[in-house]
DNA sequence: GTGAAAGCGCTAACAG
DNA sequence: CTGTTAGCGCTTTCAC
C-alpha cells in the first residue's frame, strides 16, 4: 500500500490564494446557483487554475454521499459480444454524465464477488452485471447497502432489480425458420452443453420453428460438446466448433445446414469445413448467433442472428440510472427483453426449387 | 446526482454492537499487528458479520491517502489487441493485490482527458495508458499531483514515466525476412497513413530487411490509404484492406505476397482476395502484425508477426506498481521494449526452388 | 489492551 | 454575498 507524498493542492490552498473561505471556493467550483459576486468568482477560478487544482472526489463523495459512476462487470473482455454490451452502456451513461467503471470477472465467481465488493466499498451504487455466479449472495449484500442492480442475462432470480434479457427463443426461431425457408431439410445444431438458460431457449426456438415447418429434427441432430471450459481467449468455443464438425461428418448424414450456438463456434465450424474441402455455402450452409464484428470478416461472411448486445446495454444502463435518481423506495423488479434480427450474409445458400412462403 | 438513502452500517454501528470503540474495530478489521485481546477481536468480527458490514473505502482513502488501484486507458475495447494488453495488466495487478480500473477513450482526446482527470480526482495514483493525445498536458497535471504514469506506445515525450514500447522495427524486419526466405521477390505493403511512429518503424524494418535481401522495394510498392478515420468497430481497418487490394490488383504487377499493417487489415485483404477468386496462399501470400485471437480463426489461418501485447501490459504494470510503492523521489524515465516473434500459420506459401538460408 | 480525539478534503446548514 | 462550523467514515497518534 503506497502513500504518495506530493498531495497536491486542496480546497484550502485555493481559498487562501484567492483570499476567501473554503465555502466560497466550494460554491464557485461546484457552479451552484448560490449567489457569489462575479469578482470573487473570477479570482477563485483564477486561483484554482494557477494551482492546477482539481477537487478530491473522495472528500466530496464522502460528504455528499453521492456518486455519479456506475460499474459494469462482464465475464470477459476477450469476447466481442460483451464489448458491444459495454459500448451500449457507455453511450447511455455518457448522455447522463455518468462515468462507467469496467471490470472483468474472468469467468471466476470469486473474482466477480471481489469486483462487486470493490464497487460497494467505493460506494458506487449502480451496477450492470453479466453474472456467472449461480448465487445472488454478493448482489444481495450490494443491494442491502442501497445499491441498484441491472442483471443482463442472468440465470438466477433477484428481486427488485432491472432484468434485461435477449429473446433467445425468437433467435432460435429466426435461424431455423430462415434455413427452412431456403429449402433446408436436414439441419444440425452444434452447441456447448445446454446448461444455461439462453442455450435452452435457443434450442427450444429451433425445435419450435422446425416442428411448424414440418422438418424432422431429433436428439440425434443435436451435437453437444461433452465438456465446458470457457477459456478467456474465446478459443474454447472455436475449438468446439471444429470438433463438432468432425463428429457430424463421421455420421455421414446428408446435412445441408449447421446452426452453431454462437458466432465463434461458427468460426470453428467454417474453418474445419474449409479444411475438409467442403465449400460454404455450396455444400454446407452455416448460421450463427451474436453478430460479432468479425462475423463479417470471414470468408464467406457469416450469416447470423444478431443479438441486441449494445442496445440491451444502453437500455439497461438508462433504466439503472433512472432508478438511481429516483430517490426513496426500491421499485419492484422490472424486466424487458429485446428482439433479435437476421443479419444475412453469405454462408447460407438457397436450395434450388424452393418456393418462398410469405410470413408476417 | 443521486443520494441513496439506505446508507448501510458504519464502523460506528459495528463498534456499538460489539461494545467497543471505533478505534478497536478499525484495528481488528484492518488486521494490524496492533495488540487486541482475542476475545474482543472475536466479538468485533462477529458484529461486523452480523451487520454485513463492509468498510467505506472513501473514508479510508481520504484518511490514509492511499489507494491500491491503478487505471488503464485504452483507445478502444473493440480491438482485441488492447484487450490482450489489459489481460496482461490485470494479471500483474492481481499478483500484487491491486485493482485495475479500465477506461476506454473511444479514440477521443477529450474523453481521454476526462478519464485521466477522473482517475486523478479519485486519487488513483497509477495509470497505464495507450494515449491517442498528441499533448501530454493532462498527464503532466496528473503527475503534478504525484501520479505515476506508464506510457504504452506513445507518440510524445513525457519525462519521469515508464515507457513501454514494441520493437516495431524488428517486427517489420521479421515479416519481410520471412517472405524473402520463402522466395518472394515482389512484395507489397498495405497500410494506413504512415503518421504514427509505430507504422514508420514497421516500414523502416521492412525496407531494411528487403534491402539486405536484395529485393527491390520502392515507393510504388507501398499502398497507403488516403484517409484515416479509425472507427470503433475496427471496421475501418478492415475496409482499408479491401480497398487497397483493389488498387493493388489494378496495378497488374506480379506480386506474390502482401504485408498488411495489422491483422484486421489483413482480414480485409483476405476477404477481398477470396472474392476475386485468388487463392491464399496459392496465388498470393498474406502476412499481418498483432496476432489477435481471430487470426487463427480465418481460412486460411493467418501467418502474422505476434506483438507482445500482454507481456508488455504485465511488465509495464509491474514496474508501475513498483514505482508506486517506492516512496519519495520520482525516478527518471525508464523505457523498455519487447521483442516480437513470428506466428507461422497457413497464409504464406513457399515458392518452389527456394533454398533456405541459415540466419542467426 | 483500549478509548478519545484530531483530522483527511469536502459540502451544506447556519450565521452574519 | 461571505464565512464559520459541523460532520461524512475512517485511521492513527496519544493517553490511560
Amino acid at each position: 500500500m503506497q502513500h504518495r507524498q506530493p498531495k497536491g493542492p486542496t480546497i484550502q490552498d485555493v481559498a487562501s490564494r484567492a483570499g476567501v473561505s473554503i465555502a466560497t471556493v466550494s460554491r464557485v467550483l461546484n457552479n451552484t446557483d448560490y449567489p457569489v459576486s462575479p469578482h470573487v468568482r473570477k479570482s477563485v477560478m483564477q486561483a484554482a487554475r494557477d494551482l492546477h487544482y482539481t477537487p478530491n472526489l473522495l472528500g466530496r463523495m464522502l460528504q455528499s454521499n453521492s456518486n455519479t459512476a456506475i460499474g459494469v462487470i462482464v465475464p470477459t473482455l476477450q469476447n466481442p459480444f460483451f464489448n458491444q454490451v459495454i459500448l451500449g452502456v457507455e453511450s447511455a451513461a455518457r448522455k447522463r454524465d455518468y462515468e462507467v467503471i469496467i471490470y472483468s470477472s474472468h469467468r471466476s465467481v470469486a473474482q466477480e464477488r471481489k469486483n462487486i465488493l470493490s464497487l460497494l466499498q467505493k460506494r458506487v451504487m449502480g451496477l450492470l452485471i453479466v453474472s456467472i455466479d449461480s448465487h445472488p449472495t454478493a448482489l444481495e449484500q450490494y443491494m442491502e447497502y442501497g445499491g441498484r442492480v441491472a442483471l443482463l442475462e442472468s440465470d438466477f432470480k433477484l428481486s427488485a432489480c432491472i432484468l434485461a434479457q435477449t429473446d433467445y427463443f425468437s433467435a432460435g426461431t429466426i435461424a431455423a425458420q430462415y434455413l427452412a425457408d431456403r429449402g433446408h431439410r436436414r439441419i444440425a445444431f452444434l452447441t456447448a452443453p445446454i446448461t444455461k438458460f439462453s442455450r435452452q431457449q435457443i434450442l427450444a426456438g429451433i425445435q419450435d420453428a422446425l416442428r411448424r415447418a414440418e422438418i424432422p429434427f431429433s436428439e440425434a441432430d443435436i451435437f453437444v460438446a461433452n465438456t465446458e471450459a470457457e477459456s478467456d481467449t474465446g478459443m474454447y468455443e472455436f475449438e468446439l466448433g471444429r470438433q463438432l464438425v468432425d463428429q457430424l461428418l463421421q455420421r455421414r448424414e446428408p446435412y445441408s445446414a449447421i446452426i452453431a450456438i454462437n458466432d465463434i463456434t461458427a468460426f470453428g465450424v467454417i474453418q474445419a469445413l474449409n479444411q475438409y474441402g467442403i465449400s460454404i455455402p455450396g455444400q454446407m450452409s452455416v448460421i450463427g448467433f451474436d453478430n460479432i464484428t468479425y462475423s463479417g470478416m470471414l470468408s464467406p461472411p457469416l450469416t447470423t442472428v444478431a443479438l441486441p448486445s449494445s442496445s440491451m446495454g444502453s437500455a439497461a444502463c438508462q433504466m439503472l440510472i433512472d432508478a438511481l435518481n429516483k430517490e426513496g423506495d426500491v421499485p419492484p423488479q422490472v424486466s424487458f427483453s429485446f428482439p433479435c434480427y437476421l443479419e444475412e450474409r453469405q454462408s447460407v445458400r438457397e436450395i434450388p426449387g424452393t418456393q418462398h412462403p410469405f410470413h408476417s
